[in-house]
DNA sequence: CCGCGTCGGATTGTCGACAATCGCCGTGCG
DNA sequence: CGCACGGCGATTGTCGACAATCCGACGCGG
């Protein structure tokens, strides 16, 4: 059973096991720490500690964190040291907008060059999205990755390598850490499904344009509702300019 | 006179001056030599070598080829090195791509962001522009920076933090790769010139779907270009993968 | 009482050396 | 003659220690 497992904890699960040096098994323990909300945002990550605490030296450590900062869910300065990425509506926002982009023109590029059999795939991905939803309505926690399974997999069928590399290594993981942290989607799911199903069919009338906009809207919808929930936050807070909740 | 050094050769100047660490400094070093071209694409960079020759140790310099990787301008294997990243037709145009829909959406955020001082001095770098070409028409030198030049304030311009990122940092360090290898815009340079008018003709009627249109078709326009190359060097070299002529 | 300079501890950046792994080349066998 | 196997050199990955830099506390002067 497959389905029972998303895609994201699968490509999870493979990028450890596939460690074959050390920083690259420090680099997703550190990475899935931070997305889990292990560690929180803003949290300093001191060197020697962090060695200690993994049993390695500083170099393989040194290796994650700088992967991490490419990543951008860690930021460094020279001589200050590392903290995990601090996170803020603007952030968020300047995410949602850079998503819209990529993955609109990954749809496109994957209604063109994607297979029927990848099609019944990601039809089939739907199908059991429904069906979950069905028994757990309402927010479940299959929502988090459910949603990013469905964008993962247009993403590699866009047969783009840049593009896929840029939603599924770069983007993706900062949409996951704030997941966590932020669910500012309530009442989203069953719409979210509805339009990931019009995004297919126009897929499968490969009407490339369409399936671009409905992708781009989708997106921005999402958006739109993060910049709702900015609002009411400032209105409620006076002049709040974080979103960091906790402590 | 700031017009006479292109705001690339400012930008890289800065990084080299703001190197406040080794690792840093030779980054900007490698990272000029591989896209100057000194370094070829495909090359192995041996790290006792390298590190040799630019008088460090190891730690640094492996510190460098890691940001490297990470702009995609070297390729690392775990356990066999790094190379300088291999060049090829289809890399391109997936990079042709993610620039189109990224570099739109920059458009669109800077049309509906920017102040009308930004809009001046982008003409006024457009004047520029065609000033340096009257005097040296046809393929100059100028070209190969000018355009990107106009391309980095559009992202700087969008106000979004990660887009300026992704196109700055990451995709222009690519496309001056590959223009130093590889200069497939015959003739366009008069054409691009004109289209960059009318993209900032829209942003200054603030009409930002219109913006982001023009610059898409600007960027697809280019991307046909290198796709008509391909054609005729597959017809004339009958199945010919890589786009390296030397060696 | 507050601001500023200085000192000390801690952390980061860098270095050289050791161990693990890979690629190559020669050899032997089918 | 071709191919698989094993040894060997070279390269990469990892480690611990040293030096440079930054942050905080303390004391001093205004």
């Amino acid at each position: 059973m497959e389905a029972s497992r998303t895609l994201a904890e699968v490509l999870e699960r493979d990028a450890r096991a596939a460690a074959v040096t050390v920083a690259e098994r420090l680099f997703a323990e550190l990475r899935d720490a931070i997305v889990r909300g292990d560690l929180a945002p803003g949290d300093k990550l001191v060197e020697p500690e962090l060695a200690r605490q993994f049993g390695v030296s500083r170099g393989p450590l040194r290796e994650a964190l700088q992967r991490l900062e490419a990543r951008r869910l860690v930021e460094r300065a020279p001589h200050v040291g590392a903290r995990v990425a601090a996170l803020s509506f603007e952030r968020l926002i300047d995410l949602y907008h850079a998503r819209e982009a990529v993955e609109g023109m990954a749809c496109r590029l994957a209604t063109e060059r994607c297979s029927e059999g990848e099609l019944d795939a990601l039809e089939a991905l739907l199908d059991a999205h429904a069906a979950l939803e069905d028994v757990r309505d309402g927010t479940g926690y299959f929502q988090k990755e459910g949603d990013l399974d469905f964008h993962y997999r247009i993403a590699r069928a866009s047969r783009n390598a840049l593009v896929t590399q840029l939603l599924c290594d770069d983007l993706y993981q900062l949409m996951r850490l704030y997941r966590y942290k932020f669910s500012a989607y309530r009442g989203r799911t069953p719409r979210a499904l509805a339009e990931h199903r019009a995004i297919v069919a126009a897929m499968r009338e490969r009407d490339a344009d369409f399936a671009e906009l409905l992708m781009r809207r989708h997106i921005a919808g999402a958006r739109r509702n993060v910049e709702a929930a900015r609002r009411r936050q400032r209105k409620a807070a006076g002049t709040e300019p974080s979103m960091h909740q906790e402590e």
